[in-house]
DNA sequence: CTGAAAGCGCTAACAG
DNA sequence: CTGTTAGCGCTTTCAG
């Protein structure tokens, strides 16, 4: 006895969902050749594949792709998921929709998950997109280590890392200079004269701030730094109580986004925004419409994304040479708070 | 003759995926078994649970959400599709969080697809999603008309739209009070003396353009209406060339994030920000920290989004009502660039 | 409390 | 050029 859909049944009104059964049944051919049909297969006439397709629109037949997917060969989902810090902020953003414009370009959707660095989220999202058997995965991660996936990447799931280096695992990743464009900010500082530079950091153990505090103290005489600031608010505290204790710094390296916001903040609070250097690591939107404008390391965050897509599908291609750790360069961004000569006393 | 993974044979060395077939077989229990254990389902002796999980675990098993699907009767693939204008826009990113914190406390995931208001676009991109069996879709949608959707919302496909209303088609929506907010913003201005009031708007056809246009019309006396403003550049050039005509504009009314920005640049240009008024629909990142802060109807993309998520679960949770059109208000935010009186002359 | 058999919608392998 | 049979990894159904 052979079941068939309810759209079968009725003529008029569709309802239930049809399948390539029903699809088949309608145009009077099998199984079989509807499969050719949907996926573009050779050796159909012209003839029969107008029937399959007429029967397809009528019946507003929509293959399931999870079904195939079962007994298909290479058992590809054409799916991505990209783990970030959060889907609301710009960097994010900006990396999700250059994952998203690779994929598009291969007929990939991406799930996009926010970490908030939570270390804890981490392996809950990661098993939740692993469920779903996706193809590869575009991380940001916060944990320690990453050697908890090396089971998931031998069986074939492909890895790369974005934003931060992984450890305990071998894989691509796609990255700011941070070091470098941090040296680099510093010593921009330098060259109008500051040598008092307060460093800004946040949480220590974040690899991309570690990074940037490395650059930044490789350039500069030991001075003030203070890290673990995660946002705005804690940033504004830290910056005022520098600004008013009895050495302040002539200028600030933010070493990210809301601490620089914070930061910025402060020295609004204090009139001083144009006595007081400042240069941030990571761009600010609208940053050349304050005044004066801020002086950034600007990072590529789209090409970030991008690349990394572009580096799973490589993979996903068979690309089997070393995993390799390319840097997308920061690039200084001169707007007029960076260029602030220190007072002289 | 049955056939078990390489799993089974390597004790050492776990490359293939393991299939709760090779957990059964380990644990030395029936395949049905195991489908308890992974699913928490009651009946099983606390003993073989134990034995179960222990080589779940040493397999590494990873149970497969679509196989399980296949046969499931509710067939819910625990999956969301979100259409938006750019993931990488402030506006769409906020409503993507929204979305996906309520999605993940339902074991949801989200696929987010950018459609950058290219009407050509969505059907593809509804339909990869739709292959994919997604739960429910929520939409910002370009298309005239979404009645393509009703036979697959009748097939139980969850619709709901966000931003913009929907045509041809009966779902829930969730918008902000377009009109409303444009004609308190309008009337805002005029409260400072304002009779010469320009409209700097966006496509003409797009919905939110159209109901802001009639807020503001509904309040301001006949004046200068611009539209089909896209992008910065285009609002730069016209709102420049609105100053510089013979009857300049007292106040702008910008109806959209990048043709208020482009706005505010023009006003610089000719050093005109503190004697022009300006008051933008949607709220600018570090809108406060301009000078003069710009005056604007923020909405709240964040409430949009996870209110959009909770109408699409209560609808799959059996909710029947009659769809219903949900408003978020914007609310007006006072920073001074809205609050600037026309010179006398 | 446990498991064997059937089948979800599709593709692979083969036979006509 | 076309169709039949088996089976992907899981849940359902039903019999122990």
């Amino acid at each position: 006895m052979t079941t068939l859909s309810e759209g079968q049944a009725g003529q008029s009104k569709i309802t239930a969902r049809s399948t390539m059964r029903d699809v088949a049944a309608l145009a009077g051919v099998g199984l079989k050749t509807v499969s050719r049909v949907i996926n573009d297969e050779p050796n159909v006439s012209a003839e029969t594949i107008a029937r399959v397709r007429s029967a397809a629109e009528r019946l507003d037949y929509r293959p399931d792709i999870h079904a195939g997917n079962l007994r298909r060969s290479d058992r590809k989902t054409r799916t991505l998921g990209l783990v970030v810090g959060s889907v609301a902020n710009p960097f994010s953003g900006a990396v999700n929709r250059g994952v998203e414009d690779v994929a598009a370009s291969r007929g990939t959707a991406v799930f996009a998950s926010s970490l908030d660095d939570d270390a804890s989220r981490e392996a809950t999202i990661v098993g939740e997109m692993l469920r779903r058997r996706v193809d590869g995965l575009v991380l940001t991660t916060v944990r320690k280590n990453q050697s908890y996936l090396v089971p998931e990447q031998r069986r074939g799931t492909v890895l790369v890392f974005v934003d931060r280096q992984p450890a305990g695992i071998d894989a691509d990743s796609v990255v700011t200079n941070n070091a470098e464009a941090a040296a680099v900010a510093t010593r921009h500082l330098q060259s109008y004269g500051h040598r008092s530079i307060a460093y800004l950091g946040d949480r220590a153990e974040l690899w991309t701030a570690a990074e940037r505090r490395r650059g930044f103290l490789s350039a500069a005489e030991p001075g003030l730094v203070i890290e673990n600031l995660h946002d705005e608010a804690s940033a504004y505290e830290a910056a005022l109580a520098a600004l008013r204790s009895d050495t302040p710094p002539t200028a600030f390296f933010t070493s990210q986004n809301l601490v620089t916001i914070g930061t910025l903040r402060a020295l609004r609070e204090l009139g001083l925004q144009r006595e007081i250097a400042i240069v941030g690591f990571d761009d600010i939107p609208l940053g050349d419409m304050i005044e004066p404008g801020i002086t950034v390391i600007a990072q590529d965050p789209y090409a970030i994304g991008s690349l990394a897509a572009e580096r799973v599908f490589a993979r996903l291609d068979g690309d089997q040479s070393e995993s390799e750790a390319y840097v997308v360069p920061g690039t200084l961004v001169i707007r007029g708070s960076g260029e602030i000569a220190p007072r002289v006393s």
